[in-house]
DNA sequence: GAGTACCTTGAACACCGTTCAAGAACTGGG
DNA sequence: CCCAGTTCTTGAACGGTGTTCAAGGTACTC
């Protein structure tokens, strides 16, 4: 073995910082190899396809960021999925590029299972049970991988979105078919969906976040398929 | 002009095909023109760049769900939301490839004013006024986009996904550090995300799409800032 | 019929993910 | 110590992509 041979966590750990600096876009085998000094074969021989890549990425990032989950006994439930919200939209607001990989690609393994784990069992002590448990789970997760989807990846440098044409056809909107936006047009401007022209990471949604954050527990909480206090 | 040509209606109704048959992958702006007859170049003189296409597609698509959508006037405002959910969702079963792309350009333009015009009275009517209308809004359409983004987007035949393989994780993960996990994995597996080998298209997630409406629903009637009934 | 606007042709550019055979570097066994 | 054998790197190549560009053709206007 070469004095200083490369490693799988080696390849996977410059690949976050290229994917940091340069998006997703701009992620390029090419790019990674020259990095870390090296040709394209050599990534392919180490750990594979660029898929496998960013696949990797994603749950070292994801390890990462679940690894101090507070404890789910003791905690009551509702704290504990906003522990797991908050933990979850930090690690991708770090790396604002793998949003746009995450979310299509939750189904390539179960990167970290210890949490869903703790997620199924902290929505069971919540009164979901059966039929309703599996609606809690898809509810909650696909609520929030989605949404931070949704604010972060307009960020990375994809053709054809145009921030100045963006801002002007949010702030010349007519009054006239659309009174009510008129009316909301500052409330809405650059911080709602579709009216934003600024990306989740120079602008991010905090706020809208935990208004979404609060409605999906209060929601869970007044469930009519909810047993328990 | 020539006799018949083509207009950029024509190419975006033409890639809607396209893209309903190969999927985001394989639309191809060589394989368009083929099924045009024609160069890529054309394409690019009549619409330009992918992204152009693809957003045209998008609003096609979009425009056309929206369209009969019912009035607000006289309707309770939950079943406007509901009716809008699925619209959308069954706009974005049809045309699953598009999700993908939704889910990212959502920002590209305001597509459907018309209906955001409608989403924001229906909100206000509802009882959300000032930052609570923006957070119910963002909290609505980001969770309803997200959710069916990630209910989707597997489906798209990327590179990595190997259903066999998931299946098998799923099947052989051990009861030892994963209790719950163990004892819910009938009602898990193949259903709940992460937990599922099959994409939305072939095991559209139904039920687990009213539950979720329903909790963002009863969320937002029972929402500490929300004013009224 | 000449000029001009519209539209199409066909080739090319720069890049991508991926593969492959050949070479170098290091390992353990005799 | 040398030599097989495994491990890892090199460098080039293949087939594909989005996009651009100059040249050509077509059709309408004056």
């Amino acid at each position: 073995m070469a004095k200083d041979a490369l490693t799988a966590a080696d390849v996977v750990r410059a690949a976050l910082e290229l994917l940091d600096e340069v998006g997703l876009q701009g992620f390029t085998m090419r790019a990674l190899a020259q990095r870390l000094d090296t040709y394209p074969a050599t990534i392919y021989w180490h750990v594979g396809s660029r898929h496998a890549v960013l696949s990797g990425v994603n749950d070292l990032v994801l390890v990462g960021a679940f690894g101090d989950l507070p404890d789910p006994e003791g905690l009551e439930w509702a704290d504990w999925l906003r522990a797991l919200a908050h933990a979850f939209r930090g690690a991708m607001h770090e790396h604002p590029a793998l949003a746009a990989f995450a979310v299509g690609h939750l189904e390539a393994g179960v990167a970290v299972p210890e949490t869903l784990e703790a997620l199924t069992l902290v929505l069971a002590q919540a009164g979901f049970r059966g039929p309703a448990l599996t609606g809690a789970y898809n509810t909650y997760l696909g609520s929030l991988i989605g949404w931070v989807a949704l604010e972060l990846i307009p960020d990375d440098p994809e053709i054809g979105f145009d921030p100045e044409a963006m801002e002007a056809s949010v702030r010349e909107l007519p009054s006239e078919p659309y009174p009510t936006l008129d009316a909301q047009r500052e409330l809405l401007a650059d911080q709602a969906f579709a009216f934003r022209w600024h990306g989740g990471v120079s602008r991010p949604m905090d706020d809208a976040f935990t208004f979404a954050l609060e409605t999906w527990i209060g929601g869970l909480r007044h469930h009519p398929d909810r047993q328990g206090t």
